[in-house]
DNA sequence: GTCTATACTCTGATAGAC
DNA sequence: GTCTATCAGAGTATAGAC
């Protein structure tokens, strides 16, 4: 029963769109995108499964769609982390938190973005891999300031740290709920300060004292 | 057409059992659970549908015989992990490579226990919930005995480490691929020495000296 | 743009012969 | 234990009136 929203006919971004994903987006992150019918869908859109099909063919194009919206969604919330502050510790924090906050509290499309790649085909997912990259690239440069300026030692490797890092935010959205124990931010600080103050209780530490070191042969680690 | 190969009558665990379940996880894997037909499935196991159906009455009591046996393999291999040595640092090592390998290379039914938890229904999971937690506990004793050793900082939350430190693991294995530039082996100990050695490239470091700390109102994360 | 009605396929599960 | 045969329901997508 939604009426269309588009005034004096530029209708290029009805926000029937943002509704729609919105939407699907919810229950898909709460049941998965295989188990949501298109006409559970369109029951969440207040309207009925021929409608639905006028906006998207088939129920792939409403997931590409909606993956394309959530990557703008979080790189935006990124973006404006950094720009909160030029001091690039407190940009990785900021930035850590706002990845935390889109992905588990404010947004089930970036969720969905996240957890149901395995649903793109292999057209639909080439198409989503130049934005996925960009994003990465964020917080690849990112993680290059912080080396540069000599906060990061400089034999880590940048891309293990962040693919791993990045990971480790996202399994969060996994177990976190708003009742919990911690807030979300505490979580995304205790992230930060964990990387910024190391883990082991040894003030006066070298690169790696650990008495049974691992094989040396790696050098790039 | 496989044969059952009890012998004696003294059939409480079929040989099939594995067989079923490891070909039944490398599709759930491959092509997420809801996807994957119960026909296909058969398909795989060479036998019709109605054999199958023999074994799992319905689809979802071979999802969670398959979770069964998953957490039993993991908890294997982190245990064997941990009795390699007794030195607690070398245990944690062991333990990350020894979980990551399991999840990413040896069993694809673990990668399906990890992935597929949305995919049981309410009673099947709470059934779940004991393993899944005994396998929680093997970590906690682990982290819990490093901090005792003076190893870990002993003011960091012990549950939000490993809470955290086990998704990172986990999302490795959505990204890793065995022809990529490191092997599983090199991320492990990339993640451990990273955790022995911490990240920031202060050797004088005191516990959390970065110049714009975060509100320092948390006091046990 | 939204509705009604439906085509066509596939799915999980069952029944019963062998 | 495995097979053949099949059911009842659900799924996506379509056609065409309004």
């Amino acid at each position: 029963m939604k009426k269309h929203t588009s005034k004096k006919g530029e209708a290029k971004e009805p926000a029937d769109r943002l509704f729609i994903l919105d939407r699907a987006s919810k229950l898909f992150r709460e049941q998965g995108f295989e188990r949501t019918t298109v006409k559970q869908v369109a029951e969440a859109c207040e309207m009925l499964p021929g409608s639905l099909h006028y906006r998207y063919n088939t129920k792939e194009a409403l997931l590409v769609d909606l993956m394309k919206l959530a990557i703008e969604q979080i790189s935006q919330a990124v973006l404006e982390a950094c720009a909160s502050s030029i001091d690039p510790t407190e940009q990785l924090r900021a930035s850590i938190n706002a990845h935390l906050r889109v992905l588990v509290t404010d947004s089930d499309m970036v969720y969905v973005l996240l957890f149901e790649w395995r649903s793109l085909k292999g057209d639909a997912r080439k198409k989503m891999l130049a934005p996925r990259d960009q994003y990465e690239q964020l917080w690849a440069g990112l993680i290059s300031n912080l080396v540069e300026q000599g906060v990061i030692r400089d034999d880590l490797n940048e891309d293990l740290l962040r693919i791993i890092g990045l990971g480790a935010l996202n399994w969060i959205s996994t177990w976190y709920k708003e009742d919990g124990t911690h807030t979300l931010e505490e979580i995304g600080d205790f992230i930060w300060s964990f990387l910024m103050a190391g883990l082991v209780n040894s003030p006066t530490q070298e690169k790696a004292p650990a008495k049974k070191k691992a094989p040396a042969k790696k050098k790039n680690l």
